[in-house]
DNA sequence: CGGTAAATTTTCGTTACCGATCAAAATGCG
DNA sequence: CGCATTTTGATCGGTAACGAAAATTTACCG
């Protein structure tokens, strides 16, 4: 293999894990000059292998599922301020469940700043995210892998989440009714969510306020089944009553 | 919410899901001047939300595990090959499991042109792949998550596929011996593997060329117990024996 | 060692993008 | 409605990136 064949190799892995790369950067890195940078982006885009862009070159999305992360960015700046409360009442050590939700894969994000956890999840990415923390011993339930979120739902699950008991389950949910109960719009998932909030010690429920009063078929449970809610602003005085008559402690991102 | 948060959010998604974005395309989407995008992403470059380069903005990569990623990319074009063969030799309609390894996924990828299958894994990024189709059924095994290769492995993982009797296993390898001996490196691994061997009706090995002598420590099977060999291009005269006694058909990509 | 081809650098005129500035339009608010 | 503020558009000189082509170096092979 030539130099010329490594250079564009490794060319396309940089721009593939930086998903852009500029010309003047990759000549620095290779010590070559710009012209020849050029040159190799030039052809590799004419294959097809990165896209050309002025000053520089980005990788090709190969990504399948963008309506999935369209949606993912959506409030993304409150969720990742609940996130980082949670993770701020999570200790070190701590054994957790997590279940489905994109606020739930913030709080993974906000997780790996801690040393040492134990997370049991029965979402794809969160599972993913916190892999990457060598200190995380990270277990997955199986069964069937929902398309719409990278949920795990199904009988297996159950059976697979029944086996632990841990200190904390983090629950994300789809909407809270006036009279407090959680509900969302799968019964598969809420069955996982019940056995979750069974085998957890204690059970922190992290949704952002627009979820109150949001309308869902499935009743997971109640409000007082809850140790504490964390959310990014007071969902307002129509469930003031119920969180106070439910001994919820309410914790405010901002 | 103004118009302006409303169009900055949407520049973020659209960098996001696209990687990068040239200013005059993103004027384009929201029929406005270059000058305006321009101010956008300049602001939210200052506050970290985007990476600003000469002719657009690049999503800032909040990608954790960049070390597999660079991996995945090696040798590229030979495993997407490989893959692009195995998935012709599935039929519509077949059941599956799938193994480890970054061959794996790339014959994921290529399957996603079928229209329905069955797929059970051990692999969280396989799953994540697979379920971008509708028409397919996703299973992932539960078990502890591997941080090197996201595999899933453990007791709980072979219980979990024993339940299953598939047509089809898709397997990968670290290294094969001179004698036909498949190798590799953990035995946690090899556990999961011949349990899914052993409850698939035929076995097809994907693997490059580069394998064949490569070392591993853990003894997982032999050639013998393979239906069909997947490579680049045939793994020389040394083992030219060893695969016709082992009575494995040999497909060679290209 | 010499000759040939491939790869890289150098140079230069051209094009595209940039930021600053100011004017125009839209928006918010009493 | 009318004023203040925010947001957007237009202009322009300056700069960065571009491709083409020639010059130079490197790699290869007998």
């Amino acid at each position: 293999m030539g130099k010329l064949d490594r250079r564009r190799r490794e060319i396309l892995e940089l721009v593939a894990s930086n998903s852009f790369m500029t010309i003047d950067s990759l000549a620095d890195h290779f010590s070559v000059t710009p012209q020849t940078i050029r040159r190799d982006i030039n052809e590799m885009a004419e294959e097809g292998l990165i896209a050309r862009y002025h000053g520089g070159a980005a990788s090709v999305s190969t990504t399948e599922n963008t309506a999935y992360q369209d949606r993912q960015v959506l409030n993304l700046g409150s969720k990742r301020e609940i996130a980082k409360l949670v993770a701020e009442h999570i200790p070190e050590g701590a054994s957790l469940f997590i279940n489905i939700g994109t606020t739930n894969e913030e709080v993974a994000h906000a997780l790996l700043g801690h040393k040492s956890l134990k997370i049991i999840t029965n979402n794809l990415h969160v599972a993913e995210i916190c892999a990457a923390n060598q200190g995380f011993e990270v277990i997955i339930a199986g069964g069937v892998v929902r398309q719409r979120d990278f949920g795990v739902i199904g009988e297996a699950t159950i059976d697979f989440i029944n086996q632990f008991k841990v200190d904390y389950a983090i629950i994300g949910i789809s909407g809270v009714d006036e009279d407090g109960s959680l509900m969302d719009f799968d019964y598969r998932e809420v069955r996982v969510a019940r056995a979750i909030i069974s085998n957890a010690r204690q059970t922190f429920l992290c949704t952002d306020a627009s979820k109150f009063g949001r309308r869902a078929m499935v009743r997971l449970g109640h409000l007082s089944e809850i140790d504490a809610l964390f959310t990014d602003r007071h969902p307002g005085p129509v469930w003031s009553d119920v969180i106070r008559e439910a001994d919820v402690s309410v914790y405010t991102a901002n």
